[in-house]
DNA sequence: CTAACATACAACCAAATGGTTGTACAAACG
DNA sequence: CGTTTGTACAACCATTTGGTTGTATGTTAG
């Protein structure tokens, strides 16, 4: 995952307006105008929103008549998932180097 | 995890900065000024992404002597990667309720 | 004690963000 | 056909962000 991808993602992710909108989706998809008329602010915000999540690839729209649909890429949202993990490993590996290095002088003849 | 937790923990993600900051700290922890010389900004820019990083609990500080020790709180990346967890399982309960309708109709005597 | 080091923090600035309203246009309804 | 609906997009605005420099403060080394 490049620097930019990672920075669009976690950045559309980084507001409960957008996380929402994911969660609707990732449960049903549907068109803008339909996750509009959930929340406050204007049309034009929410579509704001989305067009931010579909920057992020988290969401793709397709045309079905006068609608746009959304729908969740699920595919992203496991590759950021997977970034997080890799970070875990980081940790991990450097818990296990110093695990090693322990072990390593109490074995000293 | 409440919106503000995810709010603050996903904006604190989403810089390259401060995900190598973070990376950094996981392997192993060390003052601020040693994370600063790694690069091209200020010493106060690289003072503020650490200052968000710790907003968002994704790191804490401890003094040791006149330095300041970045450690890593790998509890908080957990939680992060746990809510896009949910997000999928949102995602497999609607294809789980799908399959379930679909196999219901089939079922019809 | 003094000098150098590590940090903290305020003030400032350009650019991006998150919202608004208004306009335009295509598709669907009656 | 005209009207409503769903969308797109530009212009605008307040606030936040991400950077800078400068100053102050505490801590260690000599």
């Amino acid at each position: 995952m490049s620097d930019a991808e990672a920075d669009r993602t976690f950045h559309a992710l980084a507001d409960a307006t957008r996380r929402d909108i994911t969660r609707r989706v990732l449960q049903r998809e549907q068109s803008v105008s339909s996750l509009a008329c959930r929340y406050e602010m204007s049309f034009a915000a929410v579509q704001k929103h989305v067009a931010v999540l579909e920057a992020a690839s988290l969401v793709t729209k397709k045309r079905r008549g006068r609608e746009q649909i959304v729908h969740a890429n699920l595919d992203a949202l496991r590759r950021a998932a997977r970034l997080l993990d890799e970070y875990e490993q980081l940790w991990r590996h450097r818990a296990d180097t110093m695990a090693g290095i322990l072990a390593e002088t109490g074995e000293e003849s």
